[in-house]
Order: C-alpha cells, then sequence, then structure tokens
DNA sequence: GATTTATTTCGTATATTTACGATATACGTA
DNA sequence: TACGTATATCGTAAATATACGAAATAAATC
C-alpha cells in the first residue's frame, strides 16, 4: 500500500494537513465564505454561487462535513448547513499557532 | 440552477485554495516546521527526518518550490533550503485575513 | 578523466480527487 | 397513494497526487 508511510507522521502534523486538504479548493473556500458571511445557507443558495454540477457541489459540502467544518439541520424540503463553529475555532487556532512559528 | 456555472472561481479562493494544497500534506506540514525552527536545512537533514524516499522529499520540497513558499541555495555538494519569508508572510497575511472573516 | 556525494528527474504504479448525469431518498402536499 | 421538490448517493471517467527505485546531474576530489 503507497500510503502506509503515511501513518508515521506526527499526529499534529497529520491533523494541519487535513485541514489544508479541507481548504484546498475554491469551491470549499467559496461554502466556508459565503457561510461565514450569511451565518446559515440553504444548498441551493450555496451551489446557485458555484459553477459545478449540484451533485459536485453536495460532494465538496461532504468533504466539509468530514473535516468536521460545517454542520446541517434538515428543514424540508431543504437542508441548511452553518460552520461547526466550536471545531472551525480549534482548527484555526491550530493553523494559527503553526503560522506563528515562521 | 439559476445562474450559468461556467463562470470561473474567484482569483482568491484559487489562492487560498492552493495555498491549502501546499499544505495538505504532513509531509509538506513537517517541512515547513523544521526550516521555521532551523532557519535553514540542508536536504538530507530534511530527508532524514520524513519517513519517505528521497526521491519523494524532493517532490514535496518541489510542491512547496511550486507554491512559492521556500528558496534554495547550492551549497555544492549540498542545498539548502529555507523559508522564503517574504511570500510566506504574503500568503499568511492572506490567510489570517479568510481566518477572521469567521 | 574517474569517482564520490548529494540531490533531482524519470518512468511508472497505484491511490485519491474531482466531475458529471442518472438514480435514489426523504418529506410535504394534492 | 401519487407527485413534486430538494438534496444525496451511485457509477464511473478523467485528472492529479503520491510513492518508489533507477538513472541522471553537478560539483569536488582523487
Amino acid at each position: 500500500m503507497a500510503y502506509a508511510k503515511k501513518d508515521k507522521f506526527n499526529s499534529q502534523d497529520v491533523r494541519l494537513a487535513n485541514l489544508g486538504k479541507a481548504l484546498a479548493h475554491p469551491a470549499r473556500i467559496a461554502i466556508l465564505k459565503k457561510l461565514a458571511m450569511k451565518n446559515n445557507c440553504y444548498f441551493s443558495e450555496i451551489s446557485d454561487d458555484i459553477p459545478l454540477a449540484d451533485s459536485t457541489v453536495s460532494q465538496h459540502l461532504g468533504e466539509l462535513k468530514k473535516a468536521g467544518l460545517i454542520e446541517w439541520q434538515y428543514e424540508p424540503p431543504r437542508i441548511k448547513y452553518f460552520i461547526n463553529i466550536a471545531n472551525w475555532k480549534q482548527e484555526r487556532k491550530y493553523l494559527k499557532t503553526f503560522l506563528k512559528t515562521k
């Protein structure tokens, strides 16, 4: 397995890399910016802004969920998305500490 | 889809995503941390710390060069690496502005 | 000129990411 | 129960990232 050696990395470094990965696509940056500005958004409000198919936007939202950066709530027939403030603050703090060491 | 989806992404978002990409692997995080701590390092000092083949470490250094985050100097028969302070500060500022909007 | 040392580049295999359309699901409403 | 709306998931193709060892490169030294 090509990636077995990744296990040998420092867990702090893995964590920062995972955050980097979450931010590594302009669609995901745009989603986070929009959620930050509006506090919360329905899926369609997000996908209207992103030049990709709805299914792809949904996939990017999935990445942000996986990274713990966003949460969602059913509001039938729609779904409301918002930033997971606690996690975001935590990650941001982590990242800031890293940025400071330079 | 209310709007045309062929529009390109915002260049600011692309730039942030590129920074995220540069930070999206633990080896690259580890390299940056080490360079920050020691100010500069020879290739071998870096690769000794990273659980990957030398050629792969070189590849990761290439990614960091491409992102403009590091510079190097030939010091035969070795190569000294160091952080590109000006660019790093610029990118960090960019990222911090993004982080603040949350 | 040949050898040694340090590092990069090449060739290539495999994994992961990104993208789309089609289909499925969940739920309110007729 | 059937239908419409909003969104997710599936299947899959194409692009990109990651990893390694082998070979190439560059400069110092023998």
